[in-house]
DNA sequence: TGCGAGCATTGACCTAGGTCAATGATGTAG
DNA sequence: CTACATCATTGACCTAGGTCAATGCTCGCA
């Protein structure tokens, strides 16, 4: 199998990897090909644990995941991975070590893993993957600083009609007691929110 | 001038970068030595300005700024900067997009400053610039996360005593005001939070 | 067909924090 | 010393969201 057979075979990781973030050229992409491996996720397993070992960087290609925390018996959800996405538990992952969350399907989910090892490789091999690895980290940042902006500045019901408009399908497949831990509201008042909104 | 004269010339840059992030080679250390410019930020200016180029990272050895966004005339404290620490608008820096947000000095600064071509050289020239680079970001994406994690499900009072644990000395140099709004909430609020936790 | 489990909704009530306006404190320029 | 500007505090009041408890809805399963 020569290289383009091989890229055409994983199209789905290709169209992810361009989806979720950047352009990968034939080179880079053979060298993220030759380090996966293929896994799937049934719905209710976990891909990462709480507290466990987080060396795996996911690119899902399909599915919906959760990052959830348990403290003191309740979970926090932390948050969504909706594919086409990388999914990992960053600082965990960038620092190596234990996970402070679980991730965890909400549907059945298939995906490619890179180890973290797998990634340092990749960094060495090619500008291209180091390139890739600055602008998953960059994508992150640029997400979770605009989720502390919108915590400061935003209502509950501006930051749930942003959610709306950023992730509409999300909110039809998550139940509505996740939705509202995202949003660091209670089910109730969610529920409330909702249906102010509907009605005006 | 050699290269260990030099380090111990610089020795308040290399201190600064040891204490806010990692230790560095004598090499690595060498090669920011080299790329980086000394500069002077008096209180009330303007190291980065909102909506402008946004291509400086500065490692901040003595100093304090504010990170603030100008929206529809009320300014809102993104961050502060307490020295030692890098100093950027990530976002912006990393995308090479206008700053969101101006970053000005609260107190008389001094630090080195990097510009974002430097950066990219000093990440090809050496492994350990390149892990420097990263570890920049994985510090800030740690920062951010658990920010995120402490407005959702932490109350004002209880940010208002970790922003104190953590950063005992900013409290006593930064307008209450500035505080209020970097913990999302009004200055009258703050003041109740105060009166309210020296009373138990 | 009916029963539970698991969510969502609704109501009554409470609390944290926002808003507006008055009053103090502190610092700085004239 | 005075006068003004800039913040911090305090009070009265209001609103968003939390809490607790009851009621509905839906779906899988016996």
């Amino acid at each position: 199998m020569n290289s383009s057979e091989k890229i055409a075979g994983d199209h789905a990781l290709v169209r992810a990897v361009h989806e979720a973030f950047m352009p990968v050229d034939d080179e880079t992409f053979q060298a993220i090909v030759d380090h996966v491996r293929y896994i799937e996720v049934a719905k209710g397993q976990e891909f990462i644990s709480q507290g466990g070992l987080n060396d795996r960087l996911g690119v899902m290609v399909d599915g919906l995941m959760r990052g959830v925390e348990l403290i003191d018996g309740d979970d926090h959800t932390q948050m969504f991975f909706d594919s086409p996405c990388f999914v990992t538990e960053y600082v965990g992952f960038l620092q190596r070590k234990p996970a402070s969350f679980s991730i965890v399907a909400l549907e059945d989910c298939r995906l490619y893993v890179l180890t973290y090892d797998d990634l340092q490789k990749l960094y060495s091999m090619s500008k291209t993957g180091e390139r890739l690895g600055r602008m998953i980290a960059e994508g992150v940042i640029a997400t979770v600083v605009e989720e502390v902006r919108s915590f400061r500045f935003d209502s509950a019901t501006e930051r749930y009609e942003k959610l709306v408009a950023t992730f509409p399908r999300l909110i039809q497949r998550v139940p509505q007691y996740m939705v509202a831990s995202y949003l660091g509201v209670t089910p109730e008042s969610l529920s409330r929110i909702r249906a102010k909104l509907s009605r005006s």
